[in-house]
This record gives structure tokens, sequence and C-alpha cells, in this order.
DNA sequence: CATGCTTCGTTTTGTCATACATTATGACAA
DNA sequence: TTGTCATAATGTATGACAAAACGAAGCATG
């Protein structure tokens, strides 16, 4: 319980709140288990209770447990955590396998991305289209893989920053997150040329503020990402789709 | 600033936490400003330390503060708080007015909620399916405004914890929030044997495990639920819609 | 003389230790 | 069964010190 994580922070609580806050996404407490009184967490860890109130205020503010007097500390069930905390994210990331985790995130895509383009080909400004562009050159000046992983990465983002709706402003982040733990959430390399001209046309469909063609080439776009993922990563990339009209 | 806010909680870092959570989603501090010191945050609330760092720490916890020595606590970017924390929803719920908030709420919902219902029919299970059914029969027998749009949104949450998509939930969290703060979310009334059938459909096409239809049906629910509120609460609820075939 | 670098002091957050208040649980007794 | 109370856990307060980073003063150098 409470095994040391990889992560190195500058502050002691970070750490606590890290291998406590893994811990319980890693299903090691169970849902509604106490965990220990917060004493003995103090002893387990060698750290002050001010550290570890501090470590379970984090913890709580996330949702992840629910705190009262006398009867302790429990875990609380999963539908009510902040799923797209980065931090919670990340906690899943450590533990659960990768496949899964981005099959997932890609299923939030398929499902959020085609609206939110069009959401931003109606309310994008001057300065969101310019991100997207950006996205799109460094995509094509990209020479290494990272590079043209970020790229793309900066370039969805973009779209759902352009929708001037915050709600969406989340899902956006959680690129960041799965690019710092891995380099594999597109699949480039062969397909590089027809997936440019699919982000353009999207990038097109949005500075044109047409917001159905935005979403279908979203569409376009994204089924073909699947077919790669599936090509490369399995089966457990296919998404239910809804073929675009032409 | 850090004006008393109106929630009643137990505790009194919720306290703290609330106040100057909600000065900053209310935009009193502005982007990049340094809040006053902790110790200076004691003297105008009149609590300890600990309580005013263990505020500090939720709020760091949400994205919202960024703390450093000497350089003191300064206020993130909108852009990286985790906007769909319910607490950050709360605060600014408090301070928006509810008509953007609502029809933002609604931009989200048809982005995803299609998606969500053609997920839903892959992934639901017999429990899932149980649930999005209580949501219609509680519809059904509902008397009170009340009752039915609660039963409206159990319904709807179902539909996004039936994904077995964790990614989705905390969508679904989001009309917890909303509910507690206006029961006028959706626009019963007049149209409600239309209503009823259309969620019917949903709920058919999920537990036929028939994807496209479900997404379809979630889609004409919407979309005349769109209609409603355009025609009772204003153009803003006017949304890029993607035309269903028919 | 002016400019850049280093050093050091000060401010603010980070951590520790201790004491006491508050509250809900669970056992005991009426 | 019900009410009361001891108790164990979290909640709050206080005071002290550590660490870090900003800024100013002083130093060296052009």
């Amino acid at each position: 319980m409470f095994q040391t994580s990889s992560a190195l922070h500058r502050n002691v609580h970070s750490q606590v709140t890290d291998r406590v806050g893994s811990s319980i996404v890693r299903g090691e407490i169970g849902v509604g288990e106490a965990l220990p009184p917060e004493m003995q967490i103090c002893q387990m860890m060698d750290v002050s209770r001010t550290v570890v109130r501090e470590a379970m205020r984090t913890l709580t503010g996330k949702g992840l447990i629910e705190s009262r007097p006398k009867s302790g500390t429990r875990v609380r069930p999963p539908e009510q955590w902040n799923q797209l905390d980065p931090d919670v994210l990340r906690w899943h990331l450590e533990t659960a396998d990768i496949d899964r985790y981005l099959a997932k995130l890609f299923q939030l895509r398929t499902a959020v991305e085609p609206g939110a383009a069009a959401l931003a080909a109606i309310h994008a400004g001057e300065e969101d289209i310019a991100r997207i562009r950006a996205g799109c050159d460094g995509m094509d000046a990209a020479t290494t893989n990272e590079a043209f992983v970020a790229a793309d990465i900066a370039f969805h983002q973009s779209i759902y920053f352009a929708t001037r709706n915050e709600f969406f402003w989340p899902i956006a982040q959680m690129f960041e997150i799965t690019l710092r733990q891995s380099f594999t959430i597109a699949a480039p390399g062969s397909h590089r040329p027809r997936a440019l001209i699919e982000h353009r046309a999207v990038l097109d469909a949005i500075a044109a503020g047409d917001a159905e063609a935005a979403r279908e080439a979203t569409v376009v776009l994204l089924t073909h990402s699947a077919d790669d993922l599936v090509r490369i990563r399995g089966r457990e990339f296919e998404m239910p789709r809804s073929t675009p009209r032409r």
C-alpha cells in the first residue's frame, strides 16, 4: 500500500498526494473502504500531519475521498471522481494498460471532436484560427516524429479552445497528459501526407465558418485515424462510426 | 474581495475555499495576479493559517492557483482550470448569468450525447439499461414539474454512465450541479408527450444495441429540445445542427 | 563611469510539533 | 429498545523553523 511512485516533486505533500491518490486509483483501497488514520499515514511515510492533511484536502477536492470526524476517510465511488483531472488521469495512466486508456480517450474524441469543430467554425476568432493553422504548419515542417506528434496535438487542442466554450477545455488538457506519457497517441509514419491534407481540410472549414464542413472533415480525419490505430494497435480501437455523407 | 458566499458548509476551510475560489472565478483577482499573502488572508477572514493553507491546496488541486515561496500565490490561466470540477462549476453558476451557462452546457451535450448514446448501445449492460428505463418510467409517472425534470436528468446521466468509459462521467455529473441551481434545464410542459416518445426511442435503440439508431434518436431529441429552449429562453440556444438523415 | 555579476537579506511559502475542539461511532446501561 | 457516554478520528489553532526565490546592494570588470 502507498507504493512509492516514480514522479519526483518538489513538495512533500505532492509526493504524499501522489502515493495515496495512486493507491486509490490503482484500486488498492476499494470503494467505500476507509484509509488508515492520518496519524498512521504520518508514521508510514515519515511526514508531519500537516503534510498528510494537505494531501487529503487535495484528494478531497478531486472527489476521490470524503472525510468525517471519527468515522475516518473513505474512498468515494469512481463515478464521483474528477476523471478528467490531470492528476487522476496520470494515476490512471500509471496503472491501467496504455492501450485501454488510449482507446477510451479516442472514444471521447470521436464523440466530441466533430461537434467541437462545428462550434469552432462558428465562434473561432482570428487568434484561434492562427493557432490551428500553426498546428498544421508545425506538422508540415516537422522532421522528427516527436515534433510531428506535438504539432498534431497542438492542432487538436486549438480546436477545443476555439469553441470559446470552457467546458470543452478540459478535454484539450487531456492530450498534454497523454503526450507526456506516450508519443504513440497518433499513428504517424506511413500516412503523413493524407493526414496533412485532412487536417488542412478541417482548418479551411473552420476558417471559412462552415460548421457542417468542419464537422464532416473531422469525422473523416478521426475515422482514418482510428483505422490506423486498429491496424497498428488492435481491435479495441474500433469506433462506432457515423458514416459521413458525401 | 473574498465576499461571503451564500453556501453554508460545516468545515471552515470549505468556507474559505468557497470565498477565495469564488473570487477567482468571478475575476476579481485577474489572471497572473498574486493573491494576498497567507497571513493576510488569515487576518481578513479571522481563521488560522492551517485553514487557509488547506483551502489553498484544494484550489491548487483544481488548477486555479499556483504557489511558490517568496513570489506568492498566483492565479493560473482559465484554460488550465478544471472547468468540469463541481466546485468550479458552482462558482461559475453563482456569477455568470444562468442562460449563458445553460447554453454552453447544451452545446457540450449536443456535441457529446449522440456519440455517448452510440457507445452506450454497444457497451451497456443490463443494469445500465435498467437505469435508463427507470429514467423513462420516472418521466412517465411524474406529476410535479420537479419530478419530471429529475427523471429526465437521471435518464441522460445514465446514458453517460452506460458508455462504460469513465471520461464521459464528469459530464453526467454536471447535470446534478445544474439541477440544484435551476429546474429550468429542460423546457417541459407543452411537449411532454413528444419528449417521452423520443426518450423511449433512444432507450429502445440502446437496448437493441443499435449504435446508429441511438445516435440519431439522440440527435432528434436534442434538436427538438434546443428548439424549445430557443423559443422559451432565446436565440443563444441555437446549435449547429447536423441534419439527421431519414 | 557604466554595466554586468555576485552576494546576501528579506519575504513568502513549506514543513514540523503540539495542543485542543468537534463530532460521530459504538458500546454500555437503563 | 432507547438514551447516554467514552472514545477515536478529523478539524482548528498556534508557534517555530526551513527553504526558496526575488530584489537590492555591493563588487568586479569593461
